[in-house]
DNA sequence: TGCGTTGTCATACGGGTGGATAATTCGTGC
DNA sequence: GCACGAATTATCCACCCGTATGACAACGCA
């Protein structure tokens, strides 16, 4: 009479998290918000359902959880190819440019996550602050190679150039 | 004992659906597709659910003359922008580049749209046959304007440069 | 002014699904 | 082996979805 009860393995705390996050993510990028619940991210990790709430207060929790570990993949590629960057500055921006418009940063799953998650990020204040505080430290990565540029500019102009080399970035970036 | 009812007036069809269509978009774009229901859509556009159905066959109906209206938007804007151009072909290209990055082109909420309809679009066959023909005719506009250009190059280059063009509009776009 | 058409309202239904939970079981380290 | 807790299982409850239906009233026309 005894239902056979699926096998499992114990896992480490973190590797559990890690899975729950990168099937949440997966589904949101293929799927939208709308494709992410907790049955379909269980299913995906591998797991039960129920498990979700064992690591997580809530599925809410969990979707800031996994946002934040975006803006870290994002901010973490972007500051990997700054350090393997050439030293001329001008070299530095050209390189550190062309990495942000090559694999891995540009993936077609990203852009789906993007725009999964822009509406979330309009709503959850919490979830804005985290991505504001990602998309910053990009920027300020950015200005501070502009300014390192062999050229008379103040910083008011610097700032400015890094905006607008952002926005060009952001659009070779959504062609891909 | 008689229910008040809620006084109406009646409304031409035309009026109707566009009322509809109107709300069905404004939804979508603050809130994705799953804010966009039928009784969300109703309340916005000051019908009940039920009137849906009597303009639509279902609601799925609903969403794809949702988004083909908001191509014939786009597509109009652009057409506008160029008949109101100069007559120099540089000028021209400016002229249309410009009208691509202010208003009423650019517009939060058409952000919002987009992002909100990717997913769709991946997964509905009709919608991306409606959304690959809005693209490619704004592309082929480009795509002239770059032609008539006073240079050498030949119809192959024309083609590159006005997909990289259209590249960098879109990322300027993303940054309003 | 009265009548018929039909646009519009009101309400209900059947159901799928979503997130949450509590108790149970069994893998695992000691 | 024993105990702890990771993971499973089963279930809850509620909400909301899209759809269907029938009554009502606004407007055009005679």
């Amino acid at each position: 009479m005894s239902t056979d009860r699926r096998p499992y393995r114990r896992e480490t705390e973190e590797s559990r998290r890690e899975a729950l996050i990168e099937a949440a993510l997966d589904l949101v990028a293929e799927g939208g918000p709308q494709a992410a619940t907790v049955r379909a991210i269980a299913t995906r990790a591998g797991v039960t359902p129920g498990l979700i709430r064992h690591y997580f207060a809530s599925k809410e929790e969990l979707t800031r959880a996994a946002y934040r570990r975006l803006v870290q993949i994002l901010t973490d590629d972007s500051a990997r190819a700054l350090r393997a960057a050439p030293a001329s500055p001008t070299d530095r921006l050209a390189s550190f440019v062309a990495a942000s418009l090559s694999p891995p940063v540009v993936d077609p799953m990203r852009l789906g996550l993007w725009a999964g998650l822009l509406n979330t990020l309009r709503s959850d204040p919490e979830m804005r602050q985290i991505h504001e505080q990602g998309y910053h430290s990009y920027r300020d990565l950015l200005e501070g190679l502009i300014a390192a540029l062999p050229r008379d500019a103040g910083p008011e102009q610097c700032r400015h150039d890094a905006i607008a080399c952002n926005a060009v970035i952001d659009g070779l970036w959504l062609e891909s």
